[in-house]
DNA sequence: TTGTACGCGTTATCAC
DNA sequence: GTGATAACGCGTACAA
């Protein structure tokens, strides 16, 4: 009853509705809702409909999607799902999701599980219990339950950068089998055979295809890579990129010619490993990764990294998502999007031969 | 009719409601209401609470938040409105958000306006048709339209790092003012007398507070800044910054001792065109920043900067519009956040006079 | 071409 | 304590 602190009430309140447009126009709500929304079903006499979008434009109508929703069942909203914002990965592909939707008048709901699988499926029923129209999920392992879930709620599914092993959902990914391959190939190709490698929890998908691209290469080229030059982190971030690197680093007296990193940050953990242990970057061991992730090629030195297209990735993942809305079939399952090497100065031509 | 697409539809025509549970407990719908929300009017009776309670687990019961939204007018939802979310200070603000008001059953809505006003307005207006219970602004500026239009529609606002002129909508902020006063001080500390800067447009609270941080220091002390040693950039970025810094060394033969940078990504481009015009860092010219964007400690120079408490920022200003909600009066409108210091090599202590 | 009437799943306000 | 019932604002088959 107050002035002030009921503003925001009244305010509610006070907004005009499709009846109140109607009662202007001299017409019936049913009608105001079939000129407002093209491709209604019956057709109406040009100045109705002239009269109809003045009279709304004067009264500042705008519809309540809410209560749309609950007669469409349908909130033009979707969720997406990462581990965290803070991966610089992760927002331009929001971009291109944004790209993709927003012009459709889709929303886009952001979450992030903070790496805990509890998390993300109660996010899930959350999402679930707002008629999100569908997720996209950038955690994908490739056993899954929140995929699961997903789909025994009924909700339409697009993984994002990663894939589950049977390819049960669609999916718009980085080709990263090819990424790692070209990026052996360089390293081979530079002069290197002692090479050592860090790898990420084989249950992720781009885990598991960086992995192959690099075993398979150097399977060809028949070089080996000895138990000893192989290490893995638990999660791709700086940290444990710099633990992994130690225990390469101590696990021979030698250092190896090269560290191919799973990823960016994994590989500035490496950097930071290598200089602490008084090994210089590229002359004594270079280093690469894999993103491509802002000011990379600031850092010093500057790193020799595959590029991922992520707004890309994004904006096609949006398109998958509308053709799902459209009951389109989607295919193929897995939409592989093509990435680029890129060499820095963390990688140098071998110069001679180590002494032996 | 068909099997496999109808999967959804079906889902959601079989969703177990409130009316299912009611009907399984043998009692009134309206009944169920009651016992699943705590908080509701007339007490229930223990057995039938129970009951109901199980029958709605063993259903799978989950509630329809789009009615509920109809009827309370109130989704749960809040939006977050940012120029581009690749810019690295908002994925922390966005966490901080999370903590505060994931807990509370709030989802966030993310827009990207792209830099773009219309762009900006017409987010508001989608927002407000999705009746989000608030909005957190992130590009508020010293007079601001879109502020303007959240208090039209009766949306609870809290902005985010900037504030408008007159403080007209709650809002939680870095103290730029000190920072840039510290970063000055130090600076001056250093040794340093030709000194330049490199500004931002002056209708963002941020931009402006810098400005002064850095004016009244020099004033204090007595150091003049000539008009050849400003500069400004109409947006901060990187790109902008490299082509401020032309101007800036283009406009006296010899360089400034240093360059004060409105941010980071503008003081990496000033390191880029420094470079290129054969000056090294922080040899010939110091280079500062502002904000401690991720790996400006491993850039080359490693970047003198001010940290901000960005995630404490967003959790902050969760906070605020939690109070909001209950109608607390905010106070006071504007709560600002302490930053720090963080000298690296891109500052050095001023080793002897320049020659003449 | 336009109006009628019902339903979407809840919440809230009554009675009883 | 519990049941009945009216909103909430819109979409749409159906009638006119």
């Amino acid at each position: 009853m107050a002035d002030g602190k009921t503003k925001r009430a009244d305010n509610r309140a006070t907004r005009v509705k499709l009846s109140d447009v109607a009662a202007a126009s001299g017409v019936h709500y049913s009608t105001v809702s079939r000129v407002l929304r093209p491709g209604s079903k019956g057709r109406i006499s040009d100045d109705v409909a002239k009269r109809v979008r003045t009279v709304a434009k004067e009264l500042g109508y705008h519809p309540n999607s809410v209560a749309a929703s609950l007669r469409t069942q349908s909130t033009r909203s979707i969720g997406l799902i990462v581990h965290d914002m803070n991966d610089p990965v992760y927002p331009p592909i929001l971009s291109g999701i944004e790209e993709a939707l927003s012009p459709q008048g889709f929303a886009v709901l952001v979450s992030n599980t903070g790496y805990n699988l509890e998390v993300e499926l109660d996010i899930v029923n959350r999402m679930a219990a707002r008629l999100v129209d569908g997720i996209f999920l950038a955690t994908t392992r490739l056993q899954d339950p929140v995929v699961e879930r997903c789909q025994g709620l009924g909700i339409p599914l697009v993984s994002l950068l990663r894939q589950t092993e049977q390819e049960t959902s669609p999916a718009v990914i980085n080709d990263c089998y090819g990424g790692m391959q070209a990026m052996t190939e360089h390293v081979l190709a530079s002069g290197y055979r002692d090479i050592a490698v860090i790898l990420a929890p084989q249950y992720l998908s781009t885990a598991r295809e960086r992995w192959q691209g690099i075993k398979d290469t150097l399977d060809r080229a028949g070089v080996a890579l000895p138990d000893h030059r192989i290490a893995a982190v638990p999660r791709m971030s700086a940290e444990e990129g710099k633990r992994a690197t130690e225990t390469l680093l101590t696990a021979r007296a030698s250092a190896p010619d090269v560290i191919i990193c799973v990823n960016d940050l994994v590989a500035i953990g490496a950097i930071r490993a290598c200089r602490e242990a008084g090994l210089s970057i590229p002359s004594d061991v270079s280093i690469t990764g894999y993103n491509d992730i802002p000011l990379l090629d600031m850092i010093d030195p500057a790193l020799t990294t595959v590029r991922m297209q992520l707004h890309e990735i994004g904006r096609a993942a949006g398109q998958v998502m509308l053709s799902q809305f459209e009951g389109q079939p989607v295919s193929p399952m897995t939409q592989r999007v093509n990435c680029e090497l890129l060499v820095r100065a963390s990688l140098r031509r071998k110069s001679g031969p180590k002494p032996t």
